[in-house]
Parts: C-alpha cells; structure tokens; sequence
DNA sequence: TATCATTTTTACCGTTTGGTCAAATCTCTT
DNA sequence: AAGAGATTTGACCAAACGGTAAAAATGATA
C-alpha cells in the first residue's frame, strides 16, 4: 500500500495547467469521490468512474496515472477538510461555547460533505492502509494539543471531568454518524433518499447531549 | 441486489447436516466475515475468502453457492446480534439504569464483535442495498417502540427532554465507533494493533456523557 | 472390505478488471 | 490556415474475477 506524500499531476508536472485539465480533473475527482465513497478503494472501479464523469476509462487515466493515484488525491483534499473544523479550537473560549461550535462545525460539515465523511471511513473500515502515516503523526499530534486544552479546563473545573480524546471520539462519532449512517437515519425516521432535514434535531440533540452536563456553568433549560 | 429473506443453505435442502459440513461452513463463515468487513462487499473476493478459511474457491462454492449466499448468510446472523442489546431495553427500570446497561451492552457488543460491527457498517456506506428492507420495517418498528419508552420517560420529567430517536443514534454511534474507527481509536491513543484497552476508558466517558445530565436525579459526582 | 454418498480437486469458461499503445482528433497559437 | 501540442479514442492485454463440470479422493456404513 502506497501512503500518501506528495502529490504530483500526471500530464506535465511542471507547465501550468490547461482549462480542459482543470476541468477534466475535477470532474474525474467528483466522480471519483461517488464511486470510492460508496464501494470502498477496492469495490470501486475505473469503469464505474469514468462512466459517472463520461469519459472514456483511457482518457481518465490520461490524467491520473492510475487507481491508486486518483484514490490518493481524493484523501489528501479530504484530510483538510477533516481536520479544519477542529484546529479552530482555542483555549481562549468558554468551554461551553467551543465545544458547541465545534459540535456545530463538525455537523455542518457532515451535511456538505457526506462523500467525502465516507470516504474517510471507508479507509478506517479497511484499516487505514493509506492514511496511517497520518493518523499516528498529524491527527495524534493535533489531537494532543487540543486534549490539553480540554484538560486545562478540567483542571479549572470549567469542564466536567472525563478523558478529553475520548470527548473528541463521542463528537467525531455522533455527528460523523449522520453522514456515514444516513441511509439507516433515513429509514428510521421515515425520510425519503434526498432528505436531510434530520440535521436541525441533531443540532439540538448534541447540544443538550454535550452541553448539557459536560459543562456545568452552562444551562440549557 | 437481493434483499435477504428465508435462508437457505448448499448441499441438501433437506438431510441434516454432516459434521465435516458444520465445521467447514463455519469457517467458511469466519473467513467470509473477515474479508467482507474489511473491504465490503464488493471489494471482498472469493479467492480471498477461500485463501483465508484455507479452502480452495471450488470447494466453498461446495457449500455456498455464490459469493451473495455467504453474504446474506453473514447479514441474518448479524442483524440478531445487533438488534439483541437494544431489545433488552425496558420500560420498567429506572431512566439511568436502563440507558446505562444498554450503553454497557452495545460497548461490550463493539468488544466482542468488532468485525460484526464493520461488516453492518460496510453496509450502511454502501447504501444498504441489502438490508434496506430491514431497515424499514422490523428495526424502524422497534426503535418505534423503544423511542415511546423514551418518550413517556421524558414526558414524567424523569429524562431531560430531547427527541428519542436521535439519542439512540447517539447510543449507537458512539459505542459503534469504538468496532468500526479502532484503527483511528489505537492510532491518536498511540496504542499497539490488538491492544484494546481503551474500552473502560469509553465505559466511562459515555456513562459520563449520557448519564451526567440528561438523566437529572442521577449524580456522578 | 465393498459400496455409496459426500467431499475435494483439477481444469476450465466467460467476464471484468487495471492498464497500455498508437493512431486519430481537437485546440490553441502564430 | 498551418503547425505543434494537447486531448480523445479504439483496439488490445494479462491478470483477477465469479462460477461450472466432471473426475478423483475421501468418509461413513453395512
């Protein structure tokens, strides 16, 4: 298994890039990110990508020189997005309110980008074959830092005591959950295929869930 | 894609089963879920699975007849697993100790049957294009049910009022997560790849989180 | 130990898969 | 409008895929 490092075009790694490459490139990736997001690395294939961005499997691979390439591209513009909402935690903040927000930015992130919340775990599904160099060295890392945060307001008795990364693992499970899960929510609650608008309960839902207790200056009655 | 509905099993609808068969399906069984929970269906092959239970692909075709029987097979087996904690859930029993014990059981259900929980989890990502049927009747009836528990319980001020439904999907995420992200789980702990010792720690902190506060006379303190 | 059913293997089949190649077409610049 | 470079296509390949047929080997039973 390749790790991720980095990243290099196929068509000419150095002259700047043509309308139709940025174009073609985009469309391969989103179409890409349909396909690996539902079936896995291994249940997609190439067929299946180039007929969702109609195009022609050779003239994919004109851009991306193969599966793994594409596959590769895709987790590297995830992981910023997977990491975004929880650098913006500041120990500067009211508890109450950071970890509000952050429940609010994690969900919100899950309503816009569900594909891209499964790609993510259909990689950790598998074992995170091609992202455990990153898991072990710039998640641990950031994660560290911001379970020090936590800690200090434990430690301040601003925060109800309890181990602060597994507080992150409820928060990336529960809103991650509707992403990844949405199919089951769906059918639990009735909804149709499209419908999304189970997110406005779960705002509320982990809001007095995490809020509720965790944070005891705060209430929510 | 076939939904599942009565099973049926190779060689001889009818005769009971020979010993060699009772040993060999299982192993079949044990390998099958193995290969699918790590790459899901599509992603799993025969020639996999039969490398894995040690068998060549001829011979476990012996006994299941198609790469979809042996999924379908592994489905029915777990769906029961899955639903089994939430079952147990009664309208007698205080607030906390109910949600609690069912917290406790879905924690030692994500211990005990780790690959289960991925294989259910692999199916949900790719849409549930097999147990979609499942989804909506029998475990939509039951969460019907267990979520007018809730209710009743929220309505005599003995649970902090919150939408029911969701807060099983909160159960269910966070304890799941723990089967289902375990390589994230040992990667940001810095733990080894069997060590597994995180599961009192997640005891705790989900006691903490769903006990502390929405369930008002209980302190943990 | 002979017999019969069960189990396993060997050799295969058609299709799908990831990927290549050279020729054909298109696009942009001059 | 012509030439060069970028793009697209069709034909193809070896390996992997799900699955089959029939013979060979094994196991149970009398």
């Amino acid at each position: 298994m390749t790790e991720i490092s980095a990243s290099s075009e196929s068509p000419n790694e150095k002259r700047s890039k043509t309308r139709i490459q940025r174009e073609n490139e985009t469309r391969i990736l989103l179409a890409a990110l349909e396909v690996f997001s539902e079936n896995g690395f291994r249940g997609a294939t190439l067929d299946r990508i180039a007929a969702t961005a109609k195009m022609s499997k050779p003239n994919l691979l004109y851009y991306f020189k193969s599966k793994e390439e594409i596959h590769v591209a895709l987790l590297t513009d995830l992981l910023d997005v997977w990491l975004a909402p929880l650098r913006e935690i500041s120990p500067h903040g009211e508890p109450a309110d950071e970890i509000g927000s952050y429940i609010r930015r994690k969900l919100e992130s899950s309503r816009q980008f569900p594909r891209e919340s499964r790609l993510f775990a259909n990689e950790m599904l598998a074992g995170a074959p091609h992202i455990g160099d990153f898991l072990q060295s710039e998640l641990k890392q950031l994660v560290d830092e911001k379970a020090a945060i936590f800690q200090g307001w434990i430690d301040e008795g601003r925060l109800a005591p309890c181990d602060p990364r597994h507080l992150l693992f409820a928060i990336w499970s529960t809103t991650q959950h509707y992403a990844d899960f949405s199919v089951q929510v769906r059918h639990v609650l009735g909804l149709q295929q499209g419908d999304v608008s189970y997110y406005e309960e779960a705002v509320s839902m982990l809001e007095t869930l995490f809020l509720g207790r965790l944070v005891p200056p705060v209430s929510t009655d």
